[in-house]
DNA sequence: TTTTCTGTGTGATTATTGTCACAGACAGGC
DNA sequence: GCCTGTCTGTGACAATAATCACACAGAAAA
């Protein structure tokens, strides 16, 4: 059962669930529940099963692909507001996951079961234009990684990953590496040579940007 | 409008739409369009707007990221009974083509205008549901070929291709190359290492494979 | 038959990235 | 303060893949 507060909080972040009669959402406070996780907690991982689906109210989940040999690569980051779509692929497709999803930072979010998930898709425009439209922007997403994983050489994509954070960025090497699958040295040698550029300015768990232009301007060079 | 004979393909290729009434029905036939395209013509491209809903008869269509220095990178292949996921993508998004489509033999296609596509999106279960499995189906193989990508050894990305293939294989090396992401000359050192091995055998634009199991064995090390 | 074109084989060289092995720097707890 | 653990810098080296520059073979066209 939801708590009042949990609801207006849902409502707010979820806006199309306010398209539900009152009937429907009743039922839905009823049959979801929420969960309050710490970070670090991985909320699903390769091949298993799909619990339901979820709605994100804080906190943030990195989806992750993991290499036999340690190393891994960020897919992509499901916000508040946002949900897992690849847990609907899972729901959708009564497939397993193919990735791992862990708690960026702690997280509260609302899951819906399964069979709440099917009936809204089934019953509700809005909630079903809310999936289309998920499951399109990461499709969108993943094509662009694959290009840039392919493509683009380890420089450009780490000028690009700098340039799309907000400029005090607080963040190792090795998050950064992980988010790129790459490994740590080859971060830290390239952010060396960023730096010389006079590009950014680095200092232990942070790196500020001095010239976001020329930064941008490499990065899609 | 849609001849006799191509309804009755579209209904053996496309079973949910046999669960449209007579008058939907009706009207796809009235303002669906049969194309017939030639081998190697461009469906569409990075940027361009879309047209319409694609549903597959006969050939098939090799979605391609391209780099600006020539190299391609096969996202994915649409065969009949399926449908360009990128497509609708574009429609339900209302964005533009994020990666190139080509005939790879000659199309016969039957073409939904976008307001079709929608109507039948908010009407019918079965093609709603048709959608969805094709999005999750294209998401799971994009997050295995970004992994495949950002992981594994060329090597092993052409054994897993060659294995995917029926044997003797009809095809230049430069192709493999295409769909792999990488250069012919690559591609034909790796060949001839797997010759070597006595796992496949060499011939103008043939490839026989002569040993399966160890190429198989080989490719998911 | 010659010529031309396309596909393939191959060596040499370079570029990029990954791996290993440390050393030093800084922060926080004791 | 001092110790410990995490984060960063860096050099040497290996491995993989890309690039360039051809030679050559077989098929198709003239």
């Amino acid at each position: 059962m939801i708590d009042i507060d949990t609801q207006s909080r849902l409502l707010q972040q979820y806006p199309m669930l306010g398209e539900l009669t009152a009937a429907e959402r009743q039922e839905l406070w009823e049959t979801a529940t929420v969960m309050h996780l710490p970070a670090g907690t991985v909320l699903f991982d390769e091949n298993q099963p799909c619990q339901g689906f979820p709605l994100l109210l804080s906190g943030n989940i990195r989806v992750i692909k993991a290499s036999p040999n340690g190393r891994e690569l960020q897919l992509y980051r499901v916000m508040p507001g946002e949900s897992c779509i690849l847990t609907s692929s899972c729901l959708l497709g009564n497939t397993r996951y193919h990735a791992r999803g862990i708690a960026e930072q702690s997280l509260v979010m609302v899951l819906l079961p399964a069979s709440a998930f099917h009936t809204l898709l089934g019953k509700q425009q809005s909630f079903r234009s809310f999936v289309f439209h998920l499951f399109s922007d990461r499709l969108t997403d993943l094509m662009q990684l694959v290009s840039a994983v392919a493509f683009q050489k380890l420089d450009q994509r780490l000028a690009n990953l700098l340039v799309s954070k907000h400029s005090p960025i607080h963040t190792t090497h090795q998050a950064l590496a992980d988010e790129l699958g790459s490994a740590r040295e080859i971060v830290s040698r390239l952010l060396k040579g960023f730096a010389e550029q006079g590009w950014v300015k680095l200092g232990r768990e942070q790196i500020d940007i001095t010239d976001g232009t020329a930064l941008k301007r490499f990065a899609d060079l």
